[in-house]
DNA sequence: AACTGAGACAACCGCATGCCA
DNA sequence: CTGGCATGCGGTTGTCTCAGT
């Protein structure tokens, strides 16, 4: 690992100059100037601008605060859901995290996570390190039985996590095969297709999460039949659904069409679902614009598809979710 | 009204990484 | 290949606000 020999780009700054929070007048040149003539080199911004701030406090302002296009105030209930997803899935990479939410910065993510998530999983006994179940909580005398519920489906989260991350391991790979967890679920007398299995890794973790967990509800051992098949979810909006991993090798619910596999997939996944908005539901709910939180809470399920298929359009995967 | 502690979030710090001469 | 620079990233700290006493 190759380390810089001298801090001096990072304390060159500290003399004479401003900080603490921003004042309006200076966001309003910084601002102005940006707009004008862009950033530019960061460290020499701060004096063309007139600003008595480092290059890297100027930086962050905008990036985190000023910048048009991202959205402030509080999180809905949808953007949570993604960000406990997400973190399952990518731990602490708060700007990966971020990229899969639009106009939110990984500052404010992680200040969300730390300040509200974080401590409402604890709440629910789950460590939200690891996202998985805390012993101490399940086996207290306050656990109830729906903390019970709670903790078996974050045990089914987590399965998720780990299968993905594994699934990512394989696909960084130039050749690599389908996990062979999965691979069961498909149709025996089928062949997987070199190309699907060695295509570029897919970035989209939410697609690979959904596509996993997905998985984790098959059935081995039955017939799995076509790969082509479609997937409907009565009552919660996935009809003539087509359900694929996204880049990851494996339509994950392709292989399960029989009724009996399809109720019962329909009743884990509303569960799961009915169980995120009870653990997670906020009193402003309601709030912003950002196309997916006036929805009613009956209605997350396919809102959720619908966003997480917008926020990382792949190529591999339907376009219709 | 004054004090205090907790919560929320903005900002900072130090290290990592990529680019380029 | 090496070193310097700019920028990105994640952890931590500082500051403000507000509810409770």
């Amino acid at each position: 690992m190759r380390r810089r020999s001298s801090t001096k780009n990072d304390n060159e700054e500290v003399a004479g100059l401003k900080r603490g929070p921003w004042t309006a007048e200076e966001d309003e040149l910084l601002t102005a100037y940006i707009q004008k003539h862009g950033h530019g080199n960061w460290r020499a911004l701060p004096e063309k601008a007139g600003l008595q701030r480092c290059g890297k406090s100027c930086r962050l302002r905008w990036i985190n605060y000023l910048r048009p296009d991202i959205k402030r105030g509080k999180f809905s209930l949808q953007e949570e859901q993604t960000i406990i997803q997400l973190h399952a899935l990518l731990g602490n990479r708060w700007s990966a995290m971020a990229a899969h939410l639009p106009k939110r910065t990984d500052n404010e993510i992680k200040n969300h996570w730390n300040t509200h998530l974080k401590k409402r999983l604890i709440k629910l006994g789950i460590d939200p390190s690891t996202h998985k179940p805390r012993i101490d909580a399940s086996t207290s005398p306050s656990g109830s039985t729906k903390n019970g519920s709670n903790l078996s489906h974050m045990a089914q989260w987590e399965s998720a996590r780990l299968e993905a991350e594994a699934r990512l391991v394989r696909n960084s790979k130039p050749i690599t095969l389908p996990n062979p967890n999965l691979i069961h679920l498909k149709n025996n007398h089928q062949t997987l297709d070199p190309n699907r299995i060695s295509r570029p890794r897919c970035l989209d973790v939410l697609k690979a999460w959904q596509g996993v967990v997905a998985g984790m509800f098959a059935f081995p051992g039955q017939d799995l039949g076509s790969p082509t098949s479609t997937l409907s979810f009565p009552g919660i909006g996935h009809a003539g659904t087509t359900y694929t991993d996204g880049g990851m090798g494996f339509d994950a619910l392709e292989c399960v069409e029989k009724p009996n596999q399809l109720q019962e997939i329909e009743e884990t996944v509303i569960d799961i679902d009915a169980w995120f908005e009870e653990s997670f539901r906020v009193e402003n709910y309601d709030n912003v614009d950002d196309g997916f939180s006036n929805v009613p809470v009956s209605d997350v399920p396919m809102v959720c598809d619908s966003v997480l298929d917008f926020l990382n359009p792949s190529p591999y995967s339907s376009s219709v979710f």
